[in-house]
DNA sequence: GATGAATGAGCATTCATTCAT
DNA sequence: AATGAATGAATGCTCATTCAT
């Protein structure tokens, strides 16, 4: 994907000097995931290359694919993590509270961790878009949610559940990609409009 | 002088007759978009290349530059009749009629419209997010939705709007990827739904 | 999910064996720089290319731009070590000895070496003509041959220094390119009176 | 020879719009060598290709074939009438006045001659180092100067002639080309120290 | 386990040259 | 004679991946 060098800017892959050489696989591990959502953010997926994430991470290149069969791989585990981060964010929410201030709390939420991981976010729509199996996880993702929601509001469609997790997905990425003003928009009445169209779902 | 590669510069092109067809360039660009249409939609953004896109069109690889500076030029052309045509079949659509039965007509386009340029459509969102001027040039298309929403229905605040052409993007596109399958949906219901949430909105 | 080319990101490079050589990267270097001197030499500059160079050292295209930016840079490289070794056998004749022995001695050498590396001072005169880079490195080191001749006769102005090594530089170039006999001259004879021309300015 | 692009900061090849189309052979020629003095002028030769010497003279790349065989044969044709025109130049030098005068005002011409064409100079230069057919053209050129100087000046010997041609053009192209400055020589003294060793050689 | 030099297929791009119009 | 669209070999450069050390 050559336009996603949107990034390169941050040409130097900045050698970690302090990295201990033979370390617990899984600590190695854990550095190559951690910096790679460090990278994936900053430059993009199709902005890095195996050989960066393993310098980033403070690694030669051969180490990378001891650990990651390719760079996919290596997203896919960074997206795991990043889901399970969000997931915990989400929970932390769920506090009483009336339904419209906890409606606009999840929404402001959503925006903000969308906002903060923009790079991440749209590496993961552009593989979306065009791997198989970054789509399937994202799906599966998804579907975790969805199941999440009919344990919460049974009497919701599943559908209209997933019509409603469109729109609030949608709409953060969109504000994290400067949308609101791109269109003329409004962003505080765009979260507050969503808001709004939330607040009916959520249980009393 | 001396029996050397010295003299390279006069580089013999081994000239092989060959038939270059001759037309005119307004044709030619014509091919070129029309077989891009159909390479990006089988093959991807990213599965194809400038060699490739050319061939398609029955020309030589040179030919390309001739007309795009790049993939993503053509790309954009490609986008810019996508949508005009995807407009026009839109505004066929208008006509009279109870606006339940139209808004399930709306719904039922849309999703016809992405399933069948599915790929097409995996291919600009993998570009909307990761590139920038593909980017832009998604949001223009959209603004000028939105004003044309804002015609429609002039009660309704843009940002409403906007997160209905969210809802209904987001759930087109996810339907075109097999999506309600994936989720334990169902895809009739999902239309349905999605309708139901249009109507409102439609004018009396 | 399509059989589509759709997933060409994961790139399979089909790997044969193959047997990477390893070295220190200095050796490296210094074969590509070994093997560029003969390319350059005997194909001319024009008469190679990055891959070419660096299969002459036996390695294949990628290495290359881990050792230099482009074809110029190992050219500069290339020129700079020419340059050391010529001035290293230069040094060599600094010895007592009668002027005139001296002077015939000096253009023989110079002449010998310009002869021995025509292919080198072809490439050089080219870039020198064509290339701003190539040019300034090129003064620079006639620059140190001013300074150095202003040391042994420090009466002469410096601009009879340059006369002096311009006419040399020049005579010795168009002996390597078989100019005496397309002149109707005798390249003794014109080795002769150019010592003579230099004898003055050898100090006594 | 890529790093010839110096000057390709003027792109746009200047379609001139009052050509006459179907003229005759001869001035369509005398057009495309025109504008090629031109091109290779600020261009260089390596800046420039075929096409852009046809848009240059008004005319449609297939019209630059047939006129020349190729690019070589079109500034082997420019380098002829430039020669010729240098030629009439000192030609119209030869009047009386003394020895010093005549040096300095042949010294100054052909400095002023060679900055002019500047350009042109380093093209040649350039070609001379890598082409055979154009350094044949070139040693032929110096024949002719070399036969001239002989008709002039009888009792120098044609190897002592040669090295005076060496060092005036070689000492014109350096000052054209900024050595002077980059040297730390005083362009003015240069001329002077030239003319100085010309002198002995003018017939009295 | 870690290193990093090396691989080489692949893609983008240019330009001398042709030939149907 | 002139046009200019078209050709396609050649070249520059990248990057996922391997493997000797």
């Amino acid at each position: 994907m050559t336009p996603s060098r949107q990034s390169r800017q941050s040409r130097q892959p900045k050698r970690v000097p302090g990295r201990p050489r033979r370390g617990r696989p899984e600590d190695t591990r854990a550095r190559l995931v951690a910096a790679a959502t460090r990278e994936f953010e900053q430059a993009g997926y199709g902005g890095t290359d195996s050989n960066r994430l393993a310098r980033a991470a403070g690694y030669a290149p051969g180490v990378f694919y001891r650990h990651f069969g390719d760079k996919r791989a290596l997203f896919l585990e960074v997206y795991r993590e990043w889901v399970e981060r969000e997931w915990t964010a989400l929970a932390s929410l769920e506090r009483g509270a009336a339904a419209p201030q906890r409606a606009r709390a999840i929404v402001d939420l959503v925006f903000a961790w969308h906002a903060e991981h923009r790079g991440l976010r749209r590496s993961l729509r552009a593989l979306v878009a065009s791997d198989d199996l970054v789509r399937a996880a994202y799906q599966q993702q998804r579907a975790r949610q969805l199941d999440w929601l009919a344990e919460l509001a049974p009497a919701m469609p599943r559908e209209r559940a997933a019509l409603l997790l469109y729109t609030v997905e949608r709409a953060a990425d969109g504000a994290a990609d400067g949308e609101p003003a791109a269109l003329g928009m409004d962003a505080g009445k765009l979260a507050r409009e969503l808001a709004k169209e939330i607040t009916p779902f959520l249980k009393p």
